[in-house]
DNA sequence: TTTTATCATGCAAACGATTGTTTAAAATAA
DNA sequence: TTATTTTAAACAATCGTTTGCATGATAAAA
């Protein structure tokens, strides 16, 4: 019988469980098992079952056979446990609902397999204590090595060091400690941000307003830096208080277009660091009947998949996630590879790429065709 | 050194290694090394850590002590491997990207972590081999319970009777087997496809299309049902021209639309089992110059995010996805405090909701207020 | 004081695999 | 035929915990 009752529940249905009828098998079969029964030894059997060291055919196939027979499965642990190595590498990031994290993931995916890795997915929430804990849950769980987006909030690096007491290798993807003595996959978030604010400027766009991130993590830093360097460029000063630093949320975009808009000399284009920050100063300034892009540009970075849907269609800055995951899981598994030979750091940077959308396209130019799902 | 070379790829930094401040301990620190250096055995050690036994303020306070001095970290793998116990839940969604996914495993995470249990987040991409691999590789692992939603290819269950085979609880979300004599936590699928349909037919449209799913799966099935049985309510023949079974992308959606325009006798409106489908058909009206809602209506489902952003903002299913996956952890715990007693097995059934927005809101009523991210 | 119960800890055997070292048998060379 | 190499399989230790049972010390009951 379930007890709780939450929102929405309709109703539980409980049935007398009918006897399945597969017979549940209180113990599981070992190698000790087969090895019994075919009248060997558990070392055998092991070597058999994966190829190592001196092994007849005939040997090989009889286990082989037996152990499907048996429907057996390797205990993990024991394996682990002895040899030292899970073959697993973790993968952390703050949330897995965005589609730049989850592309991510999928690139990781890809070529991890490819290596003969799992990989174990957690997700951080951008809150510190659960990068902490999940650190040190798969430290417990020895996996090989990480890859790791770190959270908003991480600005102490105690977790990390941990790993490399332990000797487990990471490697950072997108978001970084700002340190180039770290294995680091990046993305040219200068780049990203230079563009997208001379992209505006080329549109005649005057008085650029700009959204980041906390400053505590270098991409925020780095689209900021090439928001200034494009303004400067153009021969533009800029204005600090069409500047909002801690704005990642739709609800923090409308907020702080409302109020530079209410700014004796209102900004007339946006360049953000955040698709969710871009949607909510379009959704207000929608709202407030201002047209964009006619009077008003927009341009988002992360080419979220929101972007090419919203009415219109978003401007924004692609990461190329996918060989970002790509990129962070070879870089992971060679030094996996290498882990006895010269210990070297990479820093691999991938270039951006400006998706032009209508949110910026005041004069109607052909760019590109906005993504589809 | 990294040597493959990506698109996108702008330079890799390979810098050698200065080395660390931390030390890398090639020898991690275990229960044995503990107890040698507090002249105590491991079991006294393993006990004053858990708090298990009988054990003397004093000694689990110098234990613990020198556990945080060392920095000591348990093998979970060892203790597993003795216990055979692992206080993980494997969780099996088709994709993480997806909002009703991921919102089922923020459920997921709130419950198990308050139960003491971590989980292992896995995808299968709706592919069945994938759908066997992880299954596999969470046996291998010992995971003590799995909750799954299947793929759309997951016809036959070979692999979950291993899971019975294995004495491995598991229960489904969403995406079920059909049999209740499995543990389930779904919705309503058959009120949501009504609710749909009859809030259109209220609307005034009154020649109402349908798109599906794979009806190998219960829930496009219920769905489909709930269309019937609202037209039969309103005394209207269904038309199988109007109906789309296989159609869940938004490619397909566009395709299945279009055909539909064509016919003699074209659609009003539509219900979608899948929000993807119903953006590709609203995409495709809004470039042949349909009005939406004014001469087409349009249901969804699933309240993905962005349906409250395209333009017009859709109308859709909500399906408390937070709280499937709340219920679906609570079912999973429950079953394994209970493993000893009485096995029953539970069918939670959650009631959706209609998120009435403008696809369909042809009078512009006010009903609710679109969502916000 | 003796007997019994309680408490804290030690002892030693698992858990299920892997793997370095031997040994036995078969194949080859002398 | 004998000596040597190669091959296949057995032996046994080990990984780091947990846990049932034994032990000794102290406290409570008789």
């Amino acid at each position: 019988m379930v007890s709780m009752v939450h929102n929405h529940l309709l109703f539980i249905k409980t049935i007398d469980n009918m006897p399945k009828n597969i017979p549940i098998n209180s113990k599981r079969v070992t190698i000790k098992d087969l090895a019994k029964e075919l009248n060997t030894t558990t070392s055998t059997v092991s070597r058999a079952l994966h190829g190592h060291g001196t092994i007849s055919e005939g040997m090989k196939s009889k286990v082989m056979e037996l152990a499907k027979k048996r429907n057996f499965s390797i205990n993990r642990y024991a394996a682990n446990l002895r040899s030292g190595s899970s073959k697993t590498i973790g993968v952390i990031v703050p949330r897995i609902n965005r589609d730049f994290f989850s592309n991510c993931i999928a690139g990781i995916e890809e070529v991890t397999k490819g290596a003969g890795y799992s990989i174990h997915i957690a997700q951080s929430h951008d809150i510190l204590s659960n990068e902490k804990e999940i650190i040190k849950s798969m430290i417990e769980s020895n996996v090989c090595a990480i890859l790791i987006s770190i959270g908003l909030q991480t600005t102490e690096k105690s977790h990390l060091d941990q790993l490399s007491y332990y000797g487990i290798p990471f490697v950072f993807f997108d978001r970084a400690i700002s340190e180039s003595s770290y294995n680091r996959v990046l993305i040219d978030d200068f780049k990203g941000g230079y563009l997208a604010t001379k992209h505006l400027l080329d549109m005649g766009y005057k008085n650029i307003a700009h959204f980041s991130g906390d400053q505590n993590l270098e991409i925020y830093q780095n689209r900021t830096k090439g928001y200034l360097a494009a303004l400067e460029h153009h021969g533009i000063p800029f204005n600090d208080e069409l500047i909002s630093k801690q704005c990642l949320t739709s609800d923090c975009g409308e907020m702080s277009i409302e109020r530079m808009m209410n700014l004796p000399n209102p900004p007339d284009a946006l360049f953000s660091s955040s698709d969710y920050s871009a949607l909510g100063a379009l959704l207000f300034l929608k709202n407030e009947g201002v047209k964009v892009p006619e009077e008003f540009g927009i341009v988002g970075f992360s080419n979220e998949s929101f972007t090419s849907l919203v009415s219109p269609p978003m401007t924004t800055v692609d990461q190329h996630s996918i060989e970002i995951g790509k990129n962070a899981a070879f870089a992971c598994i060679n030094i996996l590879k290498n882990t006895n030979k010269v210990n070297t750091t990479s820093n691999i940077v991938i270039e951006p790429s400006l998706i032009i959308r209508e949110t910026s396209n005041r004069f109607k130019t052909k760019h590109n065709r906005p993504n589809d799902i």
